[in-house]
DNA sequence: CACTTGAACCTGTCTATACAACTTCGAGGT
DNA sequence: ACCTCGAAGTTGTATAGACAGGTTCAAGTG
């Protein structure tokens, strides 16, 4: 994890000054960000700069800019929104509540033919399989079925996935370049309906991501594919952004 | 709608030279895209700004650009993106169908309280209400419910939605500042499995969209709430984005 | 032939400066 | 008391210049 002097581009730099204020309260939706000007003095880089965090913060959702008077903490980032957050624990915790995670089975197995292909490995290789059942508050709100590419982490199957999440340590071992999500609507299986303690009749929010890394040269891996699923009734996926008109 | 060489940021101006070119089949999936420095010939526009444009293309999914090799058309941007793409006609033609629309009613009615609140009119006050039915290809894929404030379209009544639809129409009288999503996994009411031909047992997708519209002084008024449903088998949501690193 | 080196080009980032449009607020005039 | 005007602060955008790091490819070297 980069320490927050470390080095990288500068206009993260700016982001995450705003953002640990958000995440540790000091900043509260309403409140008034420091203007571009004084980040300029805070921080020692230049306005354009300041100008690029704070904007591609806009753009997230998390802060609310008004032309002659100033930028403000966003009045709601609505519940829910893992298209950005990656890792449901941090997900649950940013709504003051507790995370704990049960693993169903973890294994490796030889890959079926369209897992192959969607996972980019020869078929008949063998892929790491997890089954893991999040609570939030001792209720189950989602139902994890990864499937993770040998390859991007090797070690998979030793971690201990009660005590840290797949997204966590799969972040820790290799840089993700680039994800890609699909969210549908699906009955569960019994299975998935057991294990997410959900009455007949109930649908669910299926989430299928995944997720690149960065590989040798030009042709990136897939490191890993996830379906997620979520009981309709206790979940929905918020998205609030601003707009980008211009498309034709 | 605004002309190719009219004012407006400059960055937009590369963004829509980028997206006709897209648009009108001229650049394919995995093509080159001219370089900053030969688009900052072309359109005489400084590095910066042209660098801006394409960055915001790429967040967006529609580039891909490699360091110290170039920019290209991105490969599959994935079907169903209504998180971008505000107008079903314009995304069921981009797939090469033909869109139909329906016309079930659009009417004046008392507003209900809760959606007072949703809609932020005074309770008590008339809204319009509409519910059409999309056709891709003479098969149902979307059921639209929508309220809209009077105050951001006072014709809407008049207005012939077979001919254009809702978004492209409030589109057109009002510009929008903001727009907010939320996705859930619901099982449809008889009413909507009806119109949208869906057999029984199977669930819908449900987008719930509002837009704000920019109104007088600092307060911004919703123009328009619209929920709008998916048969589960037809329809799938998609959201390829590059990742923004560097939360906490 | 195999290898190294360097030029040319690409994207990614940062800076200093500038102007425009907007809001707020107070000073001054009617 | 009311109105007007302008200063000051804010965001939004655009520019020219600079450097870093990546890729490609050809020329030159062994």
């Amino acid at each position: 994890m980069p320490k927050s002097g470390s080095p990288g581009p500068l206009y993260k730099k700016v982001k995450s000054f705003v953002l640990d204020r958000i995440h540790s309260g000091e900043w509260r939706p309403g409140d008034r960000v420091l203007s571009e000007n004084e980040l300029v003095r805070e921080l020692g880089v230049s306005r354009m700069t300041v100008n690029r965090g704070l904007r591609e913060l806009t753009d997230e959702g998390y802060l609310e800019r008004i032309a002659g008077v100033g930028t403000f903490i966003a009045q709601s980032r609505s519940q829910g929104h893992p298209l950005e957050v990656l890792n449901i624990a941090d997900e649950i915790h940013s709504r003051g509540n507790t995370h704990r995670a049960r693993l169903i089975y973890a294994l490796e197995e030889p890959v079926s033919p369209d897992r192959a292909v969607a996972l980019g490995v020869v078929p008949g290789t063998s892929v790491f399989h997890s089954l893991i059942v999040h609570y939030e508050n001792d209720r189950p709100i989602q139902l994890e079925d990864r499937y993770v590419n040998p390859a991007a982490a090797p070690d998979y199957l030793s971690v201990d996935f009660e005590r840290i999440t797949p997204s966590e340590y799969l972040l820790e071992v290799a840089p993700l370049k680039k994800v890609e999500h699909m969210v549908r609507a699906v009955m569960p299986t019994d299975e998935v309906r057991r294990h997410l303690e959900m009455p007949r009749d109930e649908p669910c929010l299926l989430l299928v991501r995944r997720t690149w890394s960065p590989a040798s040269t030009t042709k990136a891996a897939v490191a890993s594919t996830a379906r997620l699923y979520y009981p309709a009734t206790r979940f929905q996926l918020g998205a609030p952004f601003s707009v980008r008109t211009g498309d034709s």
